[in-house]
DNA sequence: TCTGGGGTCCTAGGACCC
DNA sequence: TCTGGGGTCCTAGGACCC
């Protein structure tokens, strides 16, 4: 038997649990992390919140209403970013080959440590271990032959909680398990295979494919595959990923505006930390893109135009992203503006000689795009905006999950 | 004080060239 | 004058993930 041996590690409530690691007045309390300003959403809250009802994604007040008792966090990207700096670090003590799938969420392929450790479960109880005993904080941990099973597994228990998916068990693991809880079938792909009388991963995995490619085109055969329990894409390591395709940035607005002069100052601001970004990536790009939210919230659009040059200075993004704005009359006050430079080109750089060199950079610039992504750094643009009209922090959070504003559905 | 922000991948259709 | 195909680049939009 040569199979994969995956670990897939999920921070349980990761951003409250920080928070309640950090104040032990937080501790066994309903809290609820949220971003800087009013106009925001949960996007974490502690197991006792959770209890009460509170789910990622509602607003405040939805919040309030179904726990009055709940405490209120203003999030800290960088304490987040710095322990899941931390965290990962501890995860290549049992294997080089660790990827971060976000903020709270990690594969390790440690098929090649188990002859040093014993065995994955070994691995995962001295995770757990030293990360509590470091951070004060659980996670949940899947252990199966490969990174969807993992992911599968770790969802299964939690919080703290350790699931292994054997190889010899997937077929029956799947047979009955809602299509859904896959990662990739979201909610319209539920609805579009329920309508093909396929509602579990047994009835995926044994559906004809050429009738799943007749109706998903090239996603047919990896949805068999999933339905299967088959994923062969391996983990990726740290400075091993593809170069970045794209670098944006997006804010809601304090309020809504329509005075154009307001209008163009956020979008320098925007362009600023859009060209800052890809400056430090060192990626330039030919496609600039511009997003508009109006204030009803439900209408909204996105224009792209590309040049004939790659660009990443920030008064350049800004000239492109106007010139998109000059096309278009707008219906509404404006609630989010985003930029996105895509089409990018790596930029040559200077290359260390040796290649354990190589690789501490390679690292160091895949941790920096991570944090980079996750709002690790405080992006300045000092004297930019007279004060008011800026957006407020950005907590990202760790898990979206469509139970929020997604949820309201036209249909 | 209703409803965030960061990405990736895929599809469809039009323009344009050979 | 009418007809066709393949390939590439571009825009727009949707689904999915965290």
């Amino acid at each position: 038997m040569n199979h994969r041996t995956i670990l897939h590690i999920d921070m349980n409530a990761f951003f409250a649990s920080v928070e309640q690691s950090a104040n032990p007045d937080l501790r066994g309390k309903p809290i609820a992390v949220v971003g800087g300003h009013g106009r925001t959403v949960i996007t974490t809250s502690s197991y006792e919140a959770r209890a009460k009802g509170v789910k990622t994604g509602m607003a405040v007040w939805e919040g309030k209403r179904s726990c009055p008792e709940l405490i209120i966090v203003v999030g800290d990207n960088r304490k987040y970013t710095h322990t899941s700096t931390k965290i990962n670090e501890i995860f290549r003590d049992y294997t080089p080959e660790v990827e971060a799938f976000s903020i709270d969420e990690s594969w390790l392929d440690v098929t090649h440590s188990l002859s040093i450790f014993g065995s994955a479960v070994n691995i995962a109880y001295q995770i757990k271990a030293r990360i509590r005993h470091s951070f004060g904080i659980t996670c949940s941990i899947g252990i199966a032959p490969n990174k969807l099973l993992a992911k599968l597994a770790s969802d299964m228990q939690k919080p703290d909680g350790l699931t292994i998916i054997e190889p010899q068990d997937v077929a029956r693991v799947l047979e009955s398990l809602p299509i859904k809880e896959l990662c990739g079938i979201g909610r319209k792909m539920e609805r579009h295979l329920n309508l093909m009388s396929l509602y579990t991963c047994g009835e995926l995995g044994r559906c004809d494919e050429a009738r799943l490619t007749r109706r998903f085109g090239v996603s047919g055969r990896r949805l068999k595959e999933m339905g299967q329990g088959i994923d062969n894409s391996p983990v990726i390591q740290f400075g091993q990923e593809e170069d970045v395709k794209s670098v944006g940035h997006s804010s809601t607005l304090e309020r809504d505006i329509d005075d154009p002069a307001e209008i163009r100052r956020f979008l320098l601001r925007l362009s600023e930390m859009v060209g800052s970004r890809a400056r430090r990536y060192n990626v330039s790009g030919r496609t600039i893109h511009l997003y508009v939210r109006y204030a009803d919230f439900f209408s909204s659009w996105g224009k792209q135009t590309t040049l004939k040059k790659y660009i990443n200075q920030s008064d350049e993004i800004y000239k492109a992203a106007l010139s998109i704005l000059d096309t278009v009359e707008l219906e509404q006050p404006v609630r989010l503006l985003g930029i996105t430079l895509s089409n990018l080109k790596h930029q040559a750089e200077q290359l260390p000689l040796f290649e354990d060199e190589r690789k501490k950079l390679f690292a160091t610039q895949a941790m920096d795009k991570i944090n980079d992504r996750f709002g690790g750094r405080v992006v300045t643009y000092g004297s930019l905006l007279p004060g008011k009209a800026a957006a407020g922090n950005h907590v990202i959070p760790p898990s979206w999950r469509p139970d929020g504003i997604k949820n309201i559905d036209m249909e």
